[in-house]
DNA sequence: CGGGAGGTTGACTCACGTCAAAGACTGTGG
DNA sequence: CCACAGTCTTTGACGTGAGTCAACCTCCCG
């Protein structure tokens, strides 16, 4: 059995498991296996047939997608997330790329495992429902973001979003580098670097990866977070959103 | 029973219902009602709690978002599409608003039918599954198209999906006003006008909602389209993208 | 025949990408 | 422990893409 019980503790946090009757969890993992990547691998390249759903359970993966030597970051994930889940479900190819930034611990669930129990068993088949329709929120979230707001608005709400994650501190620290956070909000390094800048009229400094917020209240003026589009409450799980965060209401921001 | 005979054949065209069994499609129905609405009908705000599930059989829907006094649109809907499919599955708050830009026809489904129905009926569920993924996947497409494309881009990509969904003619008929079509591919009416201008060099002329596409090939040779951005072989149904034609597969875009 | 909305055009401004160079950081091998 | 190379980051100068404002034009509807 290539799973092991340390691991199995933290396949019982992934949201669509924990709900999931014993013999089907049974099933699907049955077929899985763990497997660990070092750094800079890429795991699946855009246009590629999709055979496993991807479970994060270690490390840090970068999916992205490039276009006429163009390139962009559309999420970095962080543990425990999966990946890919629509491409399983509809067994399609892949839309984005997926590379890890780190050294990594990935689940891989054959997709016609998850298929078929689905197909058998429908609290499961519902809980995937549930995860899809949080990453689709998320997308949404992201499109809003990217169409709405200019790049220092958006740097000034991930900073916020990022505050909120790490626990209301006035210092957090990037989980990335820069160059990828740019890639991430849709911009250029340089361009972060003077977003950055601009910010500092705001109480916003920044030393390496370690980020001062002097004056919260001024930066939020600045940035009018949203919780139609910034999604604070998720755990620093899928970026793309997730089911069990999504019930929480905030105030409209909209005048 | 508010749903007449001359509605049903649609809503079999519907693609979770057709592979729904008769009982759950029963059960489903039973609590929906169809209901007609005016153009420019606000359907729902984003903030709103959704309560249906909405399925646009007849007329046009606009889905959009705005955020310090900025809006955008997200997609145009023909019939037959779905939509807030996800809100209602998470029974959350819409994240988009929803406005009728013609006369419409609207099949409203409780939110709460839909989802009893998906934990009752597993292949049902799976058919949910499978639109959602579809959904989301014409969102990666539309982020994808948003980040890695400059608005002359955009424009000459939608001129050639449109092309091949109007049937390979040269001459094709804008589906709405320019203003909504600017607002979607993320610019200003006036920059749609330029951007048209530009394609002028392309063969492109413009004579009201009517594009005539001089040289296909050298609007393409602009365009680049990608098989992993452009869903050419979607109906002209959700333009979020759609299961059925997922599995379609093109050749390699980038070198 | 007006009035109004949509569309186009031009001038201007600003946001953003590009290119180039210099500084900071990191990990490696001597 | 230090030297060094390579990468990441920052800064400046510059060009282009795209939003804004205003004027004008056209079409449609009353």
């Amino acid at each position: 059995m290539p799973i092991r019980a340390s691991d199995a503790e933290r396949i019982d946090n992934i949201s669509f498991f924990s709900n999931a009757a014993a013999p089907t969890r049974e099933r699907v993992l049955s077929g899985a296996f763990l497997q660990r990547f070092p750094a800079n691998t890429t795991l699946l390249l855009e246009g590629d047939p999709v055979d496993f759903l991807y479970v994060l359970l270690e490390g840090s993966v970068e999916l992205g997608a490039g276009w006429k030597s163009r390139d962009t970051t559309l999420a970095v994930l962080r543990p425990v997330s999966t990946f890919i889940l629509a491409a399983v479900v509809l067994d399609a190819d892949a839309l984005m790329s997926a590379v890890t930034l780190e050294k990594s611990e990935i689940l891989m669930i054959p997709g016609e495992s998850l298929r078929s129990a689905m197909k058998q068993d429908s609290a499961f088949g519902f809980a995937i429902s549930e995860e899809l329709s949080g990453c689709y929120r998320g997308l949404v979230r992201a499109i809003k973001n990217q169409k709405l707001r200019d790049s220092t608005e958006r740097l000034a709400n991930y900073l916020l979003t990022q505050r909120v994650r790490q626990g209301e501190t006035d210092t957090i620290v990037l989980p990335h580098e820069k160059r990828i956070l740019a890639s991430l909000l849709g911009m250029t390094p340089e361009n972060l670097s003077r977003a950055f800048a601009k910010l500092h009229a705001q109480g916003v400094s920044v030393e390496g990866a370690r980020v001062h917020i002097e004056k919260p209240a001024a930066l939020e003026r600045l940035a009018r977070p949203s919780p139609l589009i910034d999604n604070h409450y998720a755990q620093s799980r899928n970026e793309f959103g997730k089911a069990f965060t999504e019930r929480q209401r905030g105030t409209l921001d909209r005048s």
